[in-house]
DNA sequence: GTTATTGCAAACAATTTGCACCCAC
DNA sequence: GTGGGTGCAAATTGTTTGCAATAAC
């Protein structure tokens, strides 16, 4: 029998609560360093390796999701909360979009059972506006 | 005014036209490192560094697309071709969707002109049938 | 001739790992 | 005392960059 969320949520280790907590008061997307920071920050000391793990554990778990931006490190956010942007080719900014346009979708695909989904990501590549405007009259 | 992308293609290098080839004839996606090593295989050789720096520009022209594997290395893949997976979290596998579940929406979105869509991802994380067997009986 | 492209090696940065330590049960 | 969780530093790996040489126009 597969485990739910909830059990596996009481499965989970102090520290991996820890973390779960700065993600949920976490506005969008955050790195592993900056997380490490944020620990820091409010006294509660992580090594970065333990950081690494953590997030690393939670994310095979289904329960952290983790993006890589184009800069190229990787953003973690919580699962529980969708998450899907619009992504500038240009400057690079991701501009969060409010509804997930394909939810219906996966609540079919998961009565399937082929694929047992746990969560999915949708991003769209282009120009935000105000790089449109620089590309058109800069160049 | 914006540039088209056959316009784009007209000021490719033949070094970006080769490499554009080659991820025409890959199945799915490539990796750098792959697609440096196929180029030397056809005797096509090109450094490591330009390969990178090809994709680089490719991508961000909006020709080429680049996708984080569970491993962490970079894939590359054309955006003339819809690429859609269901990504297993415990083996890592990439299954491809034949199917682009939302290109109606992004048809609608590009009407808004508030972000010129280039292309987008959509993937969905869970657990591929094997792995849930596997970890249903295994454990 | 001027500009863009390239190769090579060195540099970089994010992430992972080895190992010893420590804590909980 | 056994097993998982942790810190630290070292190692790893994918990717980027500086620079001199070369090719393109």
């Amino acid at each position: 029998m597969e485990k739910s969320l909830v059990e596996m949520k009481a499965q989970l280790s102090s520290s991996q609560k820890r973390i779960i907590k700065v993600l949920k008061h976490t506005q969008y997307e955050i790195s592993a360093q900056e997380l490490y920071a944020e620990l820091r920050h409010h006294n509660q000391n992580l090594g970065l390796a333990t950081v690494y793990r953590i997030l690393k554990a939670l994310t095979l778990k289904g329960l952290a999701r983790v993006r890589t931006s184009t800069n190229g490190e990787s953003l973690y956010s919580l699962v529980e909360e969708d998450r899907h942007y619009l992504t500038c080719l240009h400057c690079g900014a991701s501009i969060p979009l409010a509804d997930c346009p394909i939810c219906n979708l996966e609540t079919t695909l998961r009565q399937s059972k082929l694929f047992t989904i746990y969560y999915h990501t949708l991003e769209f590549f282009g120009l935000c506006s105000s790089c449109q405007q620089q590309l058109n009259t800069g160049l």
